[in-house]
Formats: C-alpha cells, structure tokens, sequence
DNA sequence: TTTGTATATTGCAATATTACGATAATAAAA
DNA sequence: TTTTATTATCGTAATATTGCAATATACAAA
C-alpha cells in the first residue's frame, strides 16, 4: 500500500532505518560531503555546487536536519548550514552498534 | 518528478545512497537482525517472525541480496538466507570511511 | 501422477518521494 | 521605503515504494 507498517516494528528498528532512509539519496551524501569541505556552508553555494534547483535543495536539507545532523544558523541575509558533529558521531556509533551485533552467519 | 537525478552524482555516491537506502526501511533492519540470531534463516520463519505477507518478505530479500547483504541458498525444499559476512564488513567499512571523511565542521 | 509445501513473481492499489516553478517571508542594501 | 538577494513553503506532476492477493514455479512426498 505504500505506507510502511512501522506499528509491526520497535523503536529502534524504526529510528534506524529513519535515519537510513535519510542517508539514502545521493543529493544527501553530496551535501554532507559538500559542506565538510567548506568553510562557509551557504545555503546558496550548495544550491550552485550540487546542480538541482533551490527549492529541492531546501526540501533535502529539511531533512537532514530532522534526523539532527545539520544546524542551520542565520548568517546575515543568507542561511550557514553545519555538520552537528556531535549527533555525527553519536549516529556513526548506532550504526556501528547495528553492524557489530548483527554481522553473526549461520551457514 | 519522483524520479532521482542520478546523473549528476558520482558512483561512489550513488552507491553509497542505495546502500544506505535498502537498509532504510524497518522491515529490512528485523529481517537483518532475526537472520543473526537464527542458526537456520528460514525463508518461512522470516516470514512467520516478522508478520509482513509472504510476498511482502519475499520483496525485501531481494532488495537485501541486490546489494549483496544476503545469500540465499535451497536447503531441501526451503531457502536458507544468510549474511554475506565478507560482504557485510565491507558495507560497514565503506559506511565508516564516509562518516571519518565527512564529518569536519565549520562553525 | 497427484498433492502439499515453500518461495518467487505478477499485477494492482495506496501512499511516499523527488523535483521544480511560483510565491511567500525575511533581511540587508540602496 | 523600495529593491534586491536568499531561503522556505506550497502546489503539482511524475515516478518510486510498500504491501498484498493471486498465481507461477519448484520440488519433495504420497
């Protein structure tokens, strides 16, 4: 039905794959990895380096911040996004978590 | 258009967001960590376990094998499915290298 | 061969995602 | 104040994803 049954799953499986989920388009990874090499992280640099309209831009970077991995700050008239580099690693480490107790084979 | 513009990323890129993507779904997260914990990854007790129609499952599976997660091989008139672990550390060290390059901050 | 069991595939409906133009909102500059 | 620049939001079209019933396939057992 194209609604996801997250009520079957628990609330770690479901955060998880959220955060997955969000990770899982390319403009995303190009952003992260865009902003981790600048200095400034204008929100308009990032609409000229990535080559999709402003609009979708801001639609992805809305995202990102809902899994808390980018600040915003105003910045004069234009937006400065930043890597929250706490939530960064606390994400890398769930992850890592996830792979470190699931990797066991039976065959 | 609903429709990702993957022309304008690199392949690593690319791969990285459909890597990302296919564990982004809480089916395929439960599905990852039953198989860890089973010593016989039955297609049917997946199924069973996870309480999605079996044809539901049988999507997921695919989308598991197609990057390479899992392996499906006939156990008498079952499947048994199991983690790639070669192909699991890679994923983890591929997932890792992009967390350790991308998380330099600027504000 | 027929029956039963297990899994994959097909077809479809419902919903989600992606993308963008248009427009609104905000704030600096003139 | 008016203009300009920057970003967010809305509305919409196209496509993708999710989920399941029905069916197909494969094979073992009777």
């Amino acid at each position: 039905m194209g609604i996801t049954k997250t009520q079957i799953f628990d609330k770690k499986q479901n955060e998880l794959a959220q955060f997955f989920k969000v990770l899982g388009h390319p403009a995303r990874i190009a952003i992260l990895q865009y902003i981790s090499t600048q200095n400034s992280c204008i929100c308009n640099d990032i609409v000229e380096e990535i080559g999709l309209a402003q609009a979708t831009i801001s639609q992805h970077l809305k995202e990102l911040k809902s899994i808390g991995l980018l600040n915003g700050e105003i910045e004069g008239k234009s937006m400065c996004y930043c890597i929250d580099v706490d939530r960064w690693n606390e994400l890398q480490n769930m992850l890592n978590s996830f792979f470190n107790t699931t990797k066991n084979n039976c065959c």
